[in-house]
DNA sequence: GCGACACGATAACAATTGTTAAGAAATTCT
DNA sequence: AGAATTTCTTAACAATTGTTATCGTGTCGC
């Protein structure tokens, strides 16, 4: 629970941080099962996400999420749907919990949140659609060195079998394209 | 120019209709340039066009139309912005074409514009999130045997190596892909 | 009708990536 | 600290895809 002067969600919570809950976990621990209906939505306090889904038994990592960001499954969580991904804690993480009904509670009443919500859904858009341009425009190397430039956070705490699973290749792959960009470098 | 009880577009166009003209063009026209401001919207009457881009030299299409859809560079059209992508002409085609200064006329007068519009936004939202899913569960071949059960138009129409490029391959790989479909079936 | 051009198949070879396996290095847990 | 687990690298080989080039067919425009 939070007191009235948190503004951990980027807004402050007036008289609705008691319907906020804190929860920590430890690594490799799942919020969400793909397929269930998405029952909360979850803030990072401090930690790291990451969302996947099976594909004929491989798992597809395809965002990650650090300090700061909300998260959730909101086509699940908006529409009572089994959502499409899971989400799995990556490091032992702290995070703020809010459940589908308290969220309801918190829409009606603060000003602000609808748009925050807006937002949301049109960052994880645009995420999309910059992922599936990467993937037409770039090979593996070239995504990764993209990845590299653009988020060098998430090349230093994410173990590499995540990335290499992001960046659509192998982790023997991605070990081999690590080691000639580091030859060529010399 | 239509007359006054033309609905082509999917909609009536009652009094302004006038401000639509009709436009015949041979196979392989640009219609809007990558880099362009986009001035007009079209509606294929007759024909196929695909949307593609230039990705160091090397021409990526990424959505093919047919007739009675709507297609334009809609956020070139609508903000101002340069085009990302052209438009050119795969066959002979007949198109309807609204200028943007018509178009706002248009959309300041006809009720249940806005909302043809919007969905217009969200059906090319749409595609690309089908597209990178595609690119991102299924191998060529995988994709090459998806488009020819959901869209047998499309394979059946359209030159080969707009296909492949398409599928994100070589004309030449798309072809002994075909080749060992083939094969396979015997 | 004819020449130019576009389109598709195929071959030979190169380059990239996947697969499998083994072992080293790092991390976590007790 | 020591064991168990996870993570990363490397190697050898297979499979896929790209590159380049050639050839045959068809189609379009004049």
């Amino acid at each position: 629970m939070l007191n009235d002067n948190s503004s951990d969600f980027g807004i402050n919570w007036g008289q609705y941080g008691h319907l906020v809950e804190e929860l920590t976990i430890p690594a490799k621990t799942t919020l969400l099962h793909e397929g269930d209906v998405s029952k909360n939505a979850y803030f990072i306090k401090k930690g790291c996400l990451r969302l996947w889904f099976n594909n004929n038994g491989k798992d597809v990592t395809f965002q990650f999420f650090f300090e700061n960001y909300g998260v959730s499954s909101i086509e699940s969580f908006q529409s009572g749907q089994p959502s499409l991904f899971s989400i799995e804690s990556i490091e032992p993480s702290t995070l703020l919990v809010i459940s589908k009904a308290n969220m309801d509670l918190i829409i009606a009443g603060l000003p602000g949140y609808q748009e925050l919500m807006q937002a949301h859904i049109l960052q994880r858009m645009h995420h999309y659609a910059k992922l599936f341009l990467s993937r037409i425009k770039n090979n593996p190397q070239e995504r990764y060195l993209e990845l590299l430039a653009d988020s060098p956070h998430i090349v230093q705490r994410v173990p590499q079998h995540y990335i290499a699973s992001y960046l659509g290749i192998t982790p023997v792959s991605l070990s081999r394209i690590r080691n000639k960009v580091l030859v060529d470098k010399k």
